[in-house]
DNA sequence: GCCGTTTTCGGCCCGACTGTTTTCAGTCG
């Protein structure tokens, strides 16, 4: 899979191109980038297929780039670029409020290429000297090393939601606040967030900015005007704030819940029927004239087009599907009937099956499905097949105990070879099996994707637990063929997970999508440890909404008798 | 460098805030 070093070669020859002042090649470059980014499929593939042109904003020029590091690996244009430029452009590029522009001038000026470099100069004040850096500039600088060193890159979606609740409540109380509402990529429901983003109504500005840059989280005012201000809470995250008019609610929620790419989008198809749109209002593009504004479906209706739910903006075809009419109609959390893959003090969980149970009666569901570690992971306690029979019977017992369904089952490792620790016939005995790899995680593509596709066409599993087993902020995902997964699931009635685990969200919404489009189903899991872990299903929703999964593709949505049916191996 | 129902040449989304500058460039979203 060569899709993601294509679009890093891409991104970095823009970033290239801009330093050195080419006009719109850079454009044209993170826009061919982004077209990588939303393939669900290995980018060779389709290059093998003779169909790397019909890729949009990927032209002659780039798809013989295209071909050359699909082919070689590299590609000779971008190691010359770098020859003339060469400086860290991706380490540099990281530091807050430090762009193309001031990068160049640092280079130009005093030879600085990388961090460390940087660092050096700020010490010795050399800064100061350059025409446009000044005292501020130099503090501004120092400031964003220092993040950068000690502060993870993005937040996950659930370290996000306290203080989103928090911000809103805050707002919410002020007399003087008529509106809030938090937009940018927690909005979209994104597994991880680089900030929040949040949207006032209010008569009197001043007001909000004081209450909003005196909050008790803040550590630093980054900026704060009359409409709009930035600070850094204590744990690092930025939460950025604009006061807008009621008349310019709906457009603002549209351009601050982005993404940037829909929004583009969304401007051209705007421009090409006669208008102009920016986060104050749809405008008639001759006379000027305010059109709508007010809410965000005024818009998408003036430009013909359906409501698009802000987990499905990421321009991966939601316009043009808006535009049949044939948008999904995404699940719900209330649509959610009962959860998968589930731990308890048999394996490495900390409550007991039934305290696991009760919960999940308590939070309305119709089934739980426990899965407890069977294999050879010492760390997690796992089952054998001596501790399986005791297992089940426990479960038995809890049956009784609880007016829900329990389903029994395991999750079993998917060993090296592709085979698994426990026979069919066995396998067979229980309800619900997840395979999930845990251990030997560093093979390459080839073999990780045979091992797994081995292990999904030889034993009856249900279901393919986090299929990447990629760890937000943490670990890389396994190197896996997933459309070759995709397509052997498929064929063998198997579910792929989307796990809930807010360091885990495996597998995301993109990819969920790319699934989906494969004709795959999916089962939402909760991979729950302890019974606080199970309320966490909800943003299991959010990437099963970004992946636009409907009612009939997600098994938690089933009836019971129909889950029991699909589950029968 | 890409793209096209105003097209094969000329356009490519748009505005707020900051700092250093004295009218605006750079950065961000």
């Amino acid at each position: 899979m060569k899709n993601d070093l294509v679009i890093k070669i891409l991104n970095n020859i823009a970033d290239i191109l801009e330093l050195q002042d080419v006009p719109f090649k850079p454009i044209a470059y993170r826009k061919a980038a982004q077209t990588i980014e939303s393939l669900s499929e290995d980018v060779e593939e389709i290059y093998i297929r003779g169909e790397l042109l019909n890729l949009p904003s990927i032209g002659e020029h780039i798809g013989r780039k295209i071909e050359e590091i699909i082919k070689t690996g590299k590609l000779q244009y971008y190691e010359e670029l770098k020859k003339e430029v060469p400086i860290d452009l991706e380490e540099l590029g990281r530091i807050p409020f430090l762009g193309p522009k001031k990068i160049k001038i640092l280079y130009q000026e005093l030879k600085i290429k990388n961090l460390k470099d940087l660092e050096k100069a700020l010490q010795e004040h050399k800064l100061l000297r350059l025409k446009g850096f000044g005292e501020e500039t130099e503090k501004t600088l120092l400031k964003g090393i220092e993040f950068l060193k000690t502060n993870p890159q993005r937040f996950l979606y659930a370290q996000a939601l306290p203080y989103v609740t928090k911000i809103q409540e805050l707002l919410r109380k002020q007399s003087f606040v008529h509106k809030v509402e938090v937009a940018g990529s927690f909005r979209r429901g994104k597994e991880t967030v680089g900030d929040l983003d949040f949207l006032v109504i209010s008569s009197e500005p001043s007001k909000v900015m004081q209450v909003f840059t005196t909050m008790p989280d803040v550590k630093d005012i980054l900026a704060k005007g009359e409409t709009k201000s930035s600070v850094r809470l204590s744990n690092g995250l930025q939460v950025d704030l604009r006061v807008v008019a009621d008349k310019e609610f709906g457009s603002a929620m549209n351009y601050f819940i982005g993404s940037k790419e829909h929004n583009v989008e969304l401007r051209k198809l705007a421009l090409s029927k006669g208008y102009t749109l920016s986060e104050y209002g749809l405008f008639k593009l001759k006379s000027k004239k305010w059109v709508v504004g007010r809410t965000e479906n005024e818009i998408y209706q003036k430009l013909g087009l359906q409501s698009i739910e802000p987990e499905l903006r990421e321009n991966t075809g939601e316009i043009a599907t808006a535009q049949k009419n044939k948008l999904p109609k995404l699940i719900t959390n209330k649509d959610i009937k009962g959860i998968f893959h589930n731990h308890s003090t048999w394996s490495d969980g900390h409550n007991s099956l039934f305290e696991m149970a009760q919960k999940a009666e308590q939070l309305g569901f119709k089934f739980i499905s426990f899965n407890d570690h069977y294999g050879s992971m010492a760390i997690a306690n796992p089952l054998n097949e001596k501790r399986l029979v005791q297992y089940l019977k426990e479960i038995e017992k809890v049956r009784k105990k609880v007016n829900l369904r329990v389903f029994s089952g395991v999750e079993i490792d998917i060993m090296k070879d592709g085979t698994l620790p426990l026979s069919s016939s066995k396998l067979k005995e229980l309800d619900v099996v997840i395979a999930s790899v845990h251990m030997a995680t560093k093979m390459p593509e080839m073999e990780m994707t045979a091992r797994v596709c081995s292990a999904l066409e030889n034993y009856p599993i249900n279901i393919l637990g986090h299929p990447t087993d990629r760890l937000l902020n943490e670990r890389e995902p396994l190197a896996l063929n997933l459309d070759k997964i995709f397509e052997v699931a498929k064929r063998n009635k198997i579910f792929m997970e989307i796990n809930s685990s807010p360091g885990r969200m495996d597998l995301d919404g993109l990819k969920v999508k790319a699934g989906l489009k494969v004709g795959c189903q999916f089962a939402l899991s909760t991979d729950g440890h302890d019974i606080n872990h199970l309320p966490a299903y909800v943003y299991g929703v959010l990437s099963a909404r970004r992946g636009w999964l409907e009612k009939k593709d997600l098994l938690n949505c089933w009836d019971l008798q129909k889950i029991e049916k699909v589950m029968k191996k």
